[in-house]
DNA sequence: ATAGGCTGTCGAAGCGCTTCGACGGTCAGG
DNA sequence: CCTGACCGTCGAAGCGCTTCGACAGCCTAT
C-alpha cells in the first residue's frame, strides 16, 4: 500500500504538498506538480479513503437506499440505481447500497457514522417514517418520490398526478367514457407508495373534469391475477373501451386476455400503458404509453445531492413533466353499440 | 458527532475500554461493560467510519461490481443486488455499488483507496480483464460467474453447462428429435459471457449424446425480433418441436407467436426456459423451467466472501446444481407427422 | 506468606490524510 | 535599495479509532 508520505519522498516534497497538489486547494508550481503527478503514476498511488474521510470530514460517498420489496417493478430501481451510481462517479461520489432490511435505523446509522455524506431515498410512501430522520439530520438527501409533506426535503421525481391526469386526457380526447386502471398490487397501495396514490389522484381529478368514468383496481401481476380482474372490470362496466396501466406485468396479459376475448386493440379497446418506453416498443402491440424516466430521475436526484454538498442550492421539489407517446394501443372509441 | 472519548468520559471509563467493549477483543467486566453500553445509548453514539477503517485497517465495505449493461435481464441482477446487500449486513458489512463505467479501474482504485475489503462481481466474462487485477492484488473477492481460467479465484454460479444438459435431457427424454435455443442478444455472446456459452456447450454436448439436433439462434427480446427468429428456425428445421428459451424478453413473445401459428403448447410443441421461477409462473402458460437462483447466489457469494476475509476457506469454485420444474409448457413429443 | 498467573483497565502510539500557520524567496512600487 | 505583497512550500497538529504493552489488584498454588 502506498501512502501520502511514499509519494512525497519520491517526488522530494513534503507530505503536505502532494495533498495540496491533489486538492488544488494551494497554488503549486508547474515543475513541482509535474514530478508530484509523476511519482504518483510510477507509484501507483491512491489515497487511502478512510483516512481522507477522517481528515477532511468527507467520505465521497452517497448512500442509496432501495427497499427490497418485490412488488415493485424491478427493472425501473435499477436503472435509477445504475444512473445514480454512474451519476455519482462522475462527481466523484462511490454510492452505498442500502436495502430497506436495515428500515430507518440504517439512516441513523449511516449519518451517525460519518460512512457517507448525503443519502438517496427511493420507493417513498406518502408517511414516510424515515422522513423525521432525515429532517432532523443536517446531512444532505433528496428523494426519489414525493411524500405527503415535502416541506424541507428535496425531492425529485415523475409528476405522477400529472401522468394519470394526462393517460385520462388522451383517452378521454379519443371519445372513451368508460375508463378502467389497473394498478400496481394491492400491498403498494396499502403502503400509501406515494406514486401509486398521486397517478391515482391525477386521473380521478382529471376524468371528473371531463366526466369520464373511472375503475380502479389494484392487480398482481401475471396472467391468473389479471384474468380475475379483467373479468370483474367488464362484469362491472361492460362499457369499458379504455385501459390506463400501471403495472408492468400486467402489460402483456392483458393485451393476451383482450385479444383471447376477441376485442381487437385499439379498435375496440384502447389501453394507455405507464411504463418505461423499453415496455411499451417491446410488447405485442406497441403500446401508447408515458415513459418512466428512469436514468433522469437518478440523475437529476444527484446532481441536485451534489450541488448542496457544494452548498449551492437548497429544498427544492422537482416534478418532471410526464410525456405521452401516441402509438399502437389507442385509438377512436368506438361507436356506441 | 458523539465520538469514543465522549462516551468513554460519559461512563467514566477510558477510551480504549469503551473499543473494547465494543470490538469484545479483551474481556471486560460486566459493570463496567453495562456501563458503557448505557452511555453509548444515551448519546446516540455511532463509531466513525473513516476512523475506524483507518485505524483498525478494514472498512467493513464490500464493493459489488455491476456491469451497466442493458441486454441482460436486468430483474436477476437486481435479485442478485440485493441479497448481496442483505446478507453483507448479516455479517456487519455496507456494500458499495459500483458499475461497470470505471471497467477494470475500478478494481484498481477500490483496493487501492482501501475503500473497500472486498469484492464481488458480477456479469464475468470468460476472458474478463478484471481476473489479472485481481489474482495480483490480495484482497479477497468472489465472482458470480464462472471465467474460462478460475484458477485462484473464488467462484459461484449456477451450473450453467448442466442447466443447458438437463434443458436436452428433458426434452429428449419426451421424445423431441428437434431442438432450438433461443439465446440472449447476439451481444452478450459476442462478449463471450459465461453462463451463456456455458449453457450452449452443456446444450450441445448432451444433445449430441443423446443424439438430437439442436440449432442455436441469438436474439434480441421483443415481438418482432422473435417473431424473425422463429421463422427462421422452422424455416430452416421444419421439425422443431422442443424450445429451450434463455431469454426472459423472448418468453413471452414466443409463446405469444407460436400460439398465433396454431402451434399448442405442450401438445404440439414443448418449451423449457431458464429463468427465474417467477416469470415461470407467471407466463401465459406455466413454463417448465430450469430457476435461476438469484438470491442463493448473492447470498452465498457473500458468505464465501466473509470466511475469506475471516481468514477461513479460500479459492474455491461453487457451482449451484439447476433443478428443473415441470410445468405446463413441456410434454410428449406429437407423433412424427 | 510469597510467587505466579489472571483479569480488567489504562495510556500512548500510531493509522494516512487535510489544513493551518509559518517562512523563505521573488518581484513590483516607492 | 528597501518594503510589502504574494507565491510556493514545509512542519506540525489533529481527525476518531484500534491496539499494544503496562500495571494494579486479586486469586490460587506452593
Amino acid at each position: 500500500m502506498v501512502t501520502l508520505a511514499e509519494v512525497a519522498q519520491h517526488a522530494g516534497v513534503s507530505a503536505s504538498t502532494v495533498s495540496y497538489v491533489l486538492s488544488g486547494k494551494r497554488s503549486i508550481s508547474a515543475t513541482t506538480r509535474q514530478r508530484v503527478e509523476q511519482s504518483i503514476r510510477e507509484l501507483g498511488y491512491h489515497p487511502n479513503a478512510g483516512a481522507r474521510a477522517l481528515a477532511g470530514k468527507r467520505s465521497n460517498i452517497i448512500a442509496l437506499m432501495i427497499p427490497l420489496r418485490t412488488d415493485m417493478y424491478v427493472p425501473v430501481m435499477m436503472e435509477i440505481a445504475i444512473a445514480v451510481a454512474t451519476t455519482a462517479r462522475t462527481h466523484g461520489y462511490d454510492v452505498l447500497l442500502l436495502t430497506g432490511e436495515e428500515g430507518p435505523d440504517a439512516v441513523r446509522r449511516v449519518t451517525g457514522s460519518g460512512l457517507a455524506d448525503a443519502m438517496i431515498l427511493m420507493d417513498v410512501e406518502l408517511e414516510d417514517e424515515r422522513l423525521p430522520l432525515l429532517r432532523e439530520t443536517d446531512q444532505p438527501s433528496v428523494l426519489i418520490g414525493l411524500p405527503a409533506d415535502s416541506t424541507g426535503l428535496t425531492c425529485v421525481d415523475l409528476d405522477w398526478s400529472a401522468t394519470g391526469a394526462l393517460c385520462v386526457e388522451h383517452l378521454a380526447g379519443l371519445g372513451h367514457r368508460d375508463i378502467a386502471v389497473i394498478g400496481e398490487a394491492p400491498a403498494v397501495y396499502e403502503r400509501h407508495t406515494g406514486f401509486a396514490e398521486r397517478t391515482l389522484d391525477g386521473l380521478r381529478a382529471r376524468a371528473r373534469r371531463a366526466g369520464v368514468g373511472v375503475l380502479h383496481r389494484p392487480c398482481e401481476g401475471g396472467y391468473d391475477a389479471l384474468a380475475l380482474t379483467l373479468a370483474r372490470i367488464f362484469d362491472e362496466r361492460p362499457g369499458t373501451t379504455g385501459f390506463v396501466v400501471q403495472n408492468e406485468s400486467a402489460v402483456e396479459p392483458l393485451l393476451a386476455l383482450l385479444r383471447q376475448q376477441g376485442r381487437a386493440v385499439p379498435e375496440d379497446v384502447s389501453v394507455v400503458a405507464i411504463c418505461p418506453d423499453q415496455v411499451a416498443v417491446q410488447a405485442s402491440v406497441r403500446l401508447t404509453s408515458v415513459a418512466i424516466p428512469a436514468q433522469e430521475m437518478g440523475r437529476r436526484a444527484v446532481e441536485h445531492l451534489v450541488a448542496k454538498l457544494d452548498g449551492r442550492g437548497g429544498d427544492e421539489v422537482v416534478l418532471l413533466a410526464p410525456e405521452l407517446t401516441v402509438r399502437a394501443s389507442s385509438g377512436p372509441a368506438p361507436a356506441a353499440s
